[in-house]
DNA sequence: CGCCGCCCCTAC
DNA sequence: TGAGGTAGGGGCGGCG
């Protein structure tokens, strides 16, 4: 193997950098670990297969020349032929649209004009890709019908809307002529609040195409008369559902799960499995069982690299595109198969990937669009590449004019456009995004699922590599990079490198952190495409279930105006006995608090009495309850609630899963049952925020404050209950008391010297009290602290002892600086050093002196930088720590928090006698 | 100086 | 036109 690189070639810009991590010698001499991880790839692949074409490590001066048949990888598998009339074709769905198109003969639906066709992207078992164009599919909504409505007024009642909309539309490009294709009498049921189980007649209103629902919908709202009916306003029901979501759950479709379309009952329309069915004719597989699987989809991972000037960040108009580095990965293997960096100008060769050389970006440019189109990736991912990648790519090929760059998609003559995205929610704040259309591929940025799913001190792609994978990037100055292009072959070469790397990292991510897999269950089981788990917020997920569920009952969701109210009350913090204790702490925690509560109260929409409800039902009072906050609901017996249902589904099924996991041997299943698991608890727990959100689709506070309700009574309950059982005069070795409770949980001194005592009594303690309430409610022990301090509410830090008794696992900090990303390093490792001292040494003498020789430090001047900057905000620079002034305010700082954190006796009394002072 | 509102982040 | 919830500690700046 060719390690080996030329010493002594020239190194441009780096001696310069001061401060760096490796000298420059030191890359030079020896290939990374990374290189040689790419070689062993190369190895692997030419002892396993025949060479067809080669497994990469060849370099390719393109030139003019590019063709995508440079390499036979790239290309999907050879897709079999298929006779619809023999074969049926089935397919895992990994994205679904819709678009406006021709009506296609010998298809369900209008003939007339432009139709809504919804179009499914999928991979097969052999790997080929799918495009499915389901016809027939009419967007629709409800309104009750009007007292004296008859079948005789439909179609008066369909012309008169047709007419009015047809008017409302300030411009018709599209020639419409038939905006209303159908109004159908059908009985079904308001699903908010309790009606005795009338169902009414309603008005089901049939669109030629989904932008019509708006208009239709507000026209009726404002008042609307037809025929001899007076004008009336008529409330809308699910006119504000996304007409993705419309068609599957009106097809039983889940996000990412198998499709089936049965002999005889499609048609290939193009090449490959490019096909026409109607809507009635899929076949759609609940993922259970074998349709569990996962399609062998192809992940490419890229990164680019641009040459910038001089300390300005590069601009897509100025500075070109000099590297992109691909890397291409079938989902559920380990290692990628395709390893490409395009670069411009020459580039020594790299073992165990292939490099295209080109002397013209704009050739590089359109020839990597070629690739994307022939590797025809499912899954796109990368590092930051929808805020930066992508459109510097798409600003850089319209700079270059690059005509044919931006047909990114699967669909043929879409391009691919940039847009600003706003989106923002009281959970991620405002946040500014760009997005590129990409039929058919689903966009996995990696920086933003890890902004989604994880709280990070720093979300660089090297501190996000080192937190996940215990591994950095190559070291290359951002600074250095246009040095390095204007090097020579190997200077290029270790820029490409480094590239390569970071479209690696990525890779490696996604599969360390099971991205694919968790989302896709996320997808399958709360019913929405995969796309919509990145781009839209929690709620779409509930309501996608809510109407799965009302669907089976003839339930309609309501249209409700959202305006926002005031909060209603939460949960009880219990006040806490703060305070250092040497003796074991029990934990009871209700599991899955909010869920249980709504199902053994059944509380939902549909269950709801609202003023009046139970006279005019003649209801008994056995049939309902009144909650805490006075709302009632009625029991089971009466109505089951479509809530409950939800939970109970989730929940039962999580139980599967995790049934499931504890029996599977297999690595990759068992990963996709984590990850099901791991989708089902966190949907059941969104069921409650989704009642709550009072700028949301369906909000019922009568509902959400009903729960907190019930959990502030029953923390308060499970309180007195332990206090009066586990006493003295009962036989026990001491009074036990709660000493601090947050929500759904309860901390309870025993009054027992060992942990082993502390976790028998906190296990029966917890059956005991579990018996006091309806289930599936259920206090479990969780874990016993010892020692523990309790600081103040939410700010707690101890010894965690849970599988046994013997051992602490770990030490268990909640809310102190240590945890909290606000705060600079060296005051979360002192604090943390200080409740090492403190717990495990139980030298609380010892943290005084630590926090004493840190502080001096401090003063001295003797503390790395490093340890002063806050890494996520950027608001306390190192400039602004660098002068002494700042560094004594700090230590002023640092001093008195953790005096008060850990010394709060302390603190006001000989803090400034007995610190030390600036040397 | 104390109080209050605001912000950030966390616990649940 | 799209956005899960409340409780609560602690820092900080403005104000009386």
């Amino acid at each position: 193997m060719d390690f080996k690189r030329r010493n002594g070639g020239p190194f441009i810009g780096g001696a310069s950098q001061a401060k760096r991590g490796k000298t420059a010698g030191e890359w030079e001499d020896s290939p990374s670990q990374f290189e040689e991880e790419l070689s062993m790839f190369d190895e692997a692949e030419l002892d396993a297969e025949e060479m067809e074409g080669q497994a990469g490590h060849d370099v390719i001066p393109v030139g003019d020349l590019f063709s995508a048949d440079l390499n036979p990888r790239w290309r999907r598998p050879h897709a079999p032929s298929l006779d619809p009339s023999s074969d049926s074709l089935v397919f895992q769905q990994i994205d679904l649209d819709y678009y406006l198109g021709e009506a296609v003969a010998g298809m369900p639906g209008q003939s007339q004009g432009k139709v809504p066709i919804v179009r499914m992207f999928g991979v097969t078992d052999s790997g080929n890709s799918v495009c499915c164009h389901i016809h027939g599919f009419a967007p629709y909504f409800y309104v009750p019908a009007p007292s004296g409505f008859t079948s005789a007024h439909l179609g008066e009642f369909k012309k008169e809307l047709n007419s009015v909309v047809l008017k409302d539309m300030r411009s018709n490009k599209d020639n419409i002529s038939v905006t209303v294709l159908a109004v159908d009498i059908t009985r079904k049921e308001n699903m908010y609040g309790y009606h005795g189980k009338r169902s009414l007649d309603f008005l089901r209103i049939t669109m030629a195409m989904p932008r019509l629902i708006a208009p239709a919908k507000r026209l009726l709202e404002l008042g609307f008369k037809f025929a001899h009916f007076p004008i009336q306003s008529y409330q809308p029901y699910e006119a504000n559902i996304d007409f993705e979501i419309r068609f599957m759950v009106d097809t039983n479709v889940v996000g990412c799960c198998w499709i089936e379309l049965p002999k005889g009952n499609y048609r290939v329309s193009l090449c490959q499995y490019e096909v026409d069915v109607g809507w009635t004719d899929l076949i759609s597989h609940p993922a259970e069982g074998d349709w569990q699987r996962i399609a062998p989809l192809r992940v490419l991972s890229f990164d680019i690299e641009c040459a910038g000037r001089k300390g300005i960040f590069p601009e897509a108009d100025k500075d070109p595109v000099i590297q992109i580095a691909s890397m291409v990965q079938r989902q559920g293997e380990t290692e990628p198969f395709i390893r490409t960096v395009f670069t411009l100008q020459s580039c020594a060769s790299i073992v165990g990937s292939q490099i295209l050389c080109f002397t013209q970006e704009k050739q590089l440019l359109q020839s990597w669009a070629e690739f994307l189109r022939t590797v025809d990736p499912d899954i796109i991912t990368g590092y930051n590449i929808q805020n930066f990648d992508f459109p510097y790519l798409l600003n850089r090929a319209a700079a270059l004019k690059v005509n044919l760059f931006p047909y990114l998609g699967r669909v043929r003559g879409i391009k691919s456009v940039l847009k600003d995205l706003n989106f923002q929610s009281k959970q991620m704040g405002r946040r500014e995004n760009k997005t590129i259309n990409m039929e058919g591929r689903v966009q996995f940025d990696l920086l933003q699922i890890l902004l989604r799913d994880y709280k990070l001190r720093s979300y660089t792609l090297n501190a996000v590599s080192y937190h996940f994978l215990q591994e950095q990037k190559e070291d290359v100055q951002h600074s250095i990079i246009t040095d390095l292009q204007n090097g020579n072959e190997q200077t290029r070469r270790r820029l490409a490198v480094y590239c390569l790397k970071d479209a690696y990292l990525p890779l490696r991510l996604l599969q360390k952190l099971m991205c694919v897999i968790n989302y896709m269950e996320m997808a399958r089981v709360t019913g929405v495409p995969l796309t919509y788990l990145l781009s839209r917020g929690q709620q779409i997920k509930v309501v996608s279930q809510l109407l799965r569920q009302a669907m089976k009952q003839d339930l309609v969701m309501p249209v409700v105006k959202t305006e926002g109210g005031e909060d209603y009350t939460g949960a009880t913090v219990i006040e806490p006995e703060k305070g250092y204790y040497s003796v074991p702490i029990a934990t009871l925690d209700f599991s899955s608090l909010y869920p249980s509560i709504m199902m053994a109260h059944n509380l939902c929409y549909t269950t709801l009495l609202q003023k009046g409800s139970a006279e005019k039902n003649s209801l008994s009072p056995e049939d309902f309850i009144k909650t805490p906050t006075g709302d009632m609901f009625v029991k089971s017996s009466v109505r089951k609630g479509l809530l409950p249902e939800i939970l109970e589904n989730l929940l039962s099924a999580r139980k599967r899963a995790k049934t499931e996991l504890k029996k599977e041997t297999d690595p990759f299943k068992r990963q996709v049952l984590d990850g099901r698991q791991l989708a089902l608890k966190i949907s059941a727990n969104s069921v409650y925020g989704f009642t709550g959100a009072q700028v949301g689709k369906l909000p019922c506070l009568e509902i959400s404050q009903s729960v907190t309700g019930f959990g502030r009574q029953m923390i308060e309950q499970t309180k007195q209950l332990v206090e009066s059982k586990y006493t003295i005069s009962n036989g026990f070795q001491a009074d036990a008391k709660v000493i601090y409770g947050d929500t759904d949980s309860v901390m309870v001194k025993l009054g027992v010297a060992t942990v082993r005592e502390a976790m028998d009594i906190g296990r029966e303690a917890a059956e005991w009290v579990s018996s006091h309430f309806v289930p599936p409610i259920k206090l479990e022990f969780e874990k016993v602290y010892y020692p523990y301090l309790l600081i103040n509410k939410k700010r707690y830090a101890g010894l965690y002892f849970s599988s046994s008794a013997d051992t602490h696992e770990k030490m268990d900090c909640k809310g102190i600086e240590t945890v909290r990303r606000d705060n600079c390093p060296l005051v979360a490792n002192l604090i943390n050093t200080c409740l090492q001292k403190i717990l495990i040494d139980r030298d609380p003498q010892g943290a005084v002196a630590h926090a004493k020789e840190v502080i001096s430090d401090l003063l001295c001047n003797r503390i790395d930088i490093s340890q002063l900057v806050i890494t996520k905000e950027l608001t306390r620079t190192a400039q602004e720590y660098a002068g002494k002034q700042a560094h004594v305010e700090l230590a002023e700082r640092t001093r008195s928090m953790c005096w008060r954190t850990l010394f709060p006796s302390t603190h006001n009394t000989t803090s400034s006698s007995s610190c030390p002072s600036p040397c």
